[in-house]
DNA sequence: ATGGTAGCGCTGCTA
């Protein structure tokens, strides 16, 4: 099964290369962030075209998160649910089931600025995710949490630690809110295939960053051990990053083996 | 030099 995460920002503007994608990448599961559509603009029949199931929780002109499908897809949440979500109002969580994995897809809040509400808030997102996971999932279920975490995880996961001094995305705060969702039980599935710096999933527009290398990781796939233990590859599509009207993000695949039958 | 670009939507905000 391929799972793949993807913040498109818009898909009014990025629909023809997220379809594009979709035909040549063939991912199972596709996690797309910041569809800055309401519900009722979601592109439900290009998808189900393509013979992907989808479900979206959009807000209106920001964020917006989606799951297509093409192996099944049930028993969708949007949002907290009962736990005080520090960005209420936001649509920034949704999960589905497909093909026996529960999928959670997520847009992190940015933070803006350091020591901002925003930054506090965003803390407090991270926590509240955890809390969310503690509340309605255990560790040894197949699960995988993808998403736009608006974290690097380490300074390898940057492309100049020095330029991040100061700056959201790295603090550590922000790195131990991360680090405690590994410690509730998942594991960074790309960091299972690769452990090389540099290799990043978002590039700035501005200043030619993208042809200048200069980089973060940030969107991240994130496994319970029983799915950890099913990847076989992981990828980072550097193409769809290049072309006419790119996202500001690249996707990100994470190729898992069929489960192994406990029968067998 | 607090820069630069893209998207939303129409003035400046968000990232």
């Amino acid at each position: 099964m391929r799972l793949a995460t993807w913040n498109v920002n818009s898909l009014k503007a990025r629909l023809p290369r997220v379809e594009e994608w979709l035909a040549y990448a063939r991912p199972d599961v596709l996690c797309l962030q910041e569809t800055k559509l309401p519900d009722e603009a979601f592109p439900t029949m290009a998808f189900s075209a393509l013979g992907y199931e989808s479900a979206h929780h959009g807000q209106g002109r920001w964020n917006g998160v989606a799951v297509l499908s093409r192996v099944g897809l049930h028993d969708v949440e949007r949002g907290f649910g009962d736990l005080p979500d520090p960005y209420e109002g936001d649509a920034r969580l949704v999960a589905a089931t497909c093909g026996g994995v529960r999928v959670v897809c997520v847009y992190v809040p940015n933070g803006r600025e350091v020591g901002s509400d925003f930054y506090d808030r965003k803390l407090a997102w991270l926590g509240c995710l955890r809390e969310w996971l503690a509340r309605h999932h255990a560790p040894d279920e197949p699960l995988a949490l993808l998403g736009d975490f608006n974290v690097a995880p380490e300074d390898r996961d940057v492309w100049s630690p020095e330029a991040f001094v100061g700056s959201t995305h790295v603090t550590g705060p922000e790195r131990a809110a991360v680090a405690g969702l590994r410690e509730w039980g998942l594991v960074d599935a790309f960091r299972r295939c690769y452990e090389d710096a540099g290799l990043f999933t978002y590039w700035d527009y501005r200043r030619g960053d993208f042809h200048q290398h200069r980089g973060m990781r940030i969107d991240l796939v994130l496994v319970t051990e029983p799915v950890a233990e099913r990847v076989v590859y992981a990828l980072v599509d550097r193409n769809a990053r290049k072309g006419q009207q790119p996202s500001d993000h690249a996707p990100v695949l994470v190729d898992l083996a069929d489960p192994t039958d406990p029968a067998a």
